[in-house]
DNA sequence: CTAGATTTTGAACATCGTTCAAACGCGAGG
DNA sequence: CCTCGCGTTTGAACGATGTTCAAAATCTAG
C-alpha cells in the first residue's frame, strides 16, 4: 500500500484541509480527529503525519487559508465602495458577516491555542497585521493624525472584533444573530463621531 | 472505601473547583482531567462524578465562580469613583485588569463551548446580562436616550471584550500586554466622544 | 526485471472522559 | 455493643483520542 501517484503530497495537504473545514463546519472543534480526517480522504491516520506535523499543525494551516478568505472578503467589500463612510461600514458589515457565515471556522481561527512553548508562525501574525492595516487606511480621512491613528485602528477592529467574538459564541444572550451587525454598526458610528470629534478639538 | 465525614458534598465540590481553578492558572485548559483533578483532590476518579455531572459541568460552575469574581471587582471599582467619566473608566480598566490577571480562567468562561445541544443555564446569561446592566447605568450621563442606552452599553462592552479577548489570546501581535490597557482606554474615550456628539446631534 | 527509494499502513502506546458493579464505612435500630 | 442497610467511594473497564514507527507495498530508475 503505497499509491504514489494517486495525488500529489500538495493535492494530500489540500484535501486534508478541505475534510477538516466540513468537520468543522459540521460538528465544531471537537469533530476534527485525525482519524476521521483520514478516513475522509481515504487515507489512514498515519499518512496525515507525513502532510502535517500533528493536528495543530493542520489547524494552523486550515486557519491560515480562513484568514486568506476573510482578508479576500474585506478587499472585494473595500472595492466596490466610494465615500470613506461607505468604505469602513463596508469593512465592518463584510467582517461581521464572514462571522456570521462560518462561525465555526472563525471560532477556530481565533480561539485555538497552541500548547504553551509554540508559537504562531510570523507569518500569520503579519496576515492579522495586514488585515489592521486595511482598516486603519480606511480610517485616514476620520484621523489624519499618522501617529495615533494606528492606536485608534486597532482599538476600533478589537471592538468589531469583540462584537463578533461574542456572536458566534452565542453570548450575546438575547441579542439575536442579526443583532450582531447592529452591534457592530453602533459601535462603528459612535466611533467614528468621536474620531471626528477629537480631530475638532485638535485644530 | 467510603469516607462519609471527610468532607461535606458541598466541601468537595469546593475542593474540586479550587482544583481546577489551580490547575487552569498553571496548564491552561488542557490541564483539567478528571484524573488529575481527582488526584489533586485525594480522590478517585469516579467521585467527581458524583459531584458534577461531568467535566462541562464542572466547568460551567467554575465559569460561574470567575463571573462572581468579576461582578465583584467590577462592583468595588465602581464604587471607589465619583464623576461619570471615572466611573465608566474605572468599569473598563478593572476588566481589563482581571482578564490580564486571569488569562487562562478568563478565556475558559468565554471560550468554552458546550456540546451540540446543550445550553447554558438561564442564571448563567443573567449573571451576563447583570454585567451589562453595570455598565449601561455607568453610561447614563452620556447617553440620556433611554431606548438606545442598552445598545450603546452592550456595544462598548463587546469592545472592550474584543480587546481582552485578543490580549488573553495573545492575538494583539506587537503591541505589548500593558496595550491591553491603552487601546480600551482609545475605544473608552473615543466612544464616549462619539455618544455625546451625537447628543447633541438630537437637541 | 530488479533494486533502491518512498509512501502508506495499521498495530501499538499512552492518555482521555465516563460508567458501574462491587467494596466499603458510617449511623440507626435492636 | 452489635448488626444491618444505605449512601459513598473505588478502580477496573470501555471506547475514543493523538501520535509513533517498523514493516509492507508501490513506484521509478537503471
Amino acid at each position: 500500500m503505497a499509491r504514489r501517484t494517486d495525488h500529489t503530497r500538495e493535492e494530500l495537504r489540500e484535501m486534508a484541509l478541505e475534510a477538516a473545514r466540513r468537520a468543522v463546519r459540521r460538528e465544531g472543534p471537537a469533530g476534527l480527529t485525525a482519524r476521521g480526517l483520514a478516513s475522509a480522504i481515504g487515507y489512514s491516520p498515519g499518512t496525515l503525519y507525513n502532510l502535517f506535523a500533528d493536528l495543530d499543525d493542520l489547524i494552523v494551516h486550515l486557519n491560515a487559508a480562513t484568514l486568506e478568505t476573510l482578508e479576500g472578503r474585506l478587499k472585494t467589500a473595500l472595492a466596490q465602495t466610494a465615500s470613506p463612510e461607505a468604505s469602513a461600514a463596508a469593512m465592518v458589515s463584510a467582517y461581521v458577516a464572514f462571522t456570521l457565515e462560518e462561525k465555526a471556522l472563525w471560532g477556530l481561527l481565533f480561539e485555538h491555542r497552541l500548547p504553551p512553548g509554540r508559537e504562531l508562525p510570523t507569518w500569520y501574525q503579519q496576515r492579522i497585521g495586514a488585515l489592521l492595516g486595511m482598516l486603519e487606511e480606511a480610517l485616514r480621512p476620520f484621523h489624519p493624525e499618522e501617529a495615533s491613528r494606528a492606536l485608534a485602528a486597532r482599538a476600533l477592529w478589537c471592538g468589531v472584533h469583540g462584537v463578533c467574538s461574542l456572536a458566534a459564541g452565542g453570548k450575546l444572550a438575547s441579542v439575536t444573530d442579526q443583532g450582531a451587525a447592529e452591534v457592530s454598526e453602533v459601535l462603528l458610528k459612535v466611533f467614528l463621531a468621536g474620531l471626528e470629534k477629537t480631530a475638532e478639538g485638535h485644530h
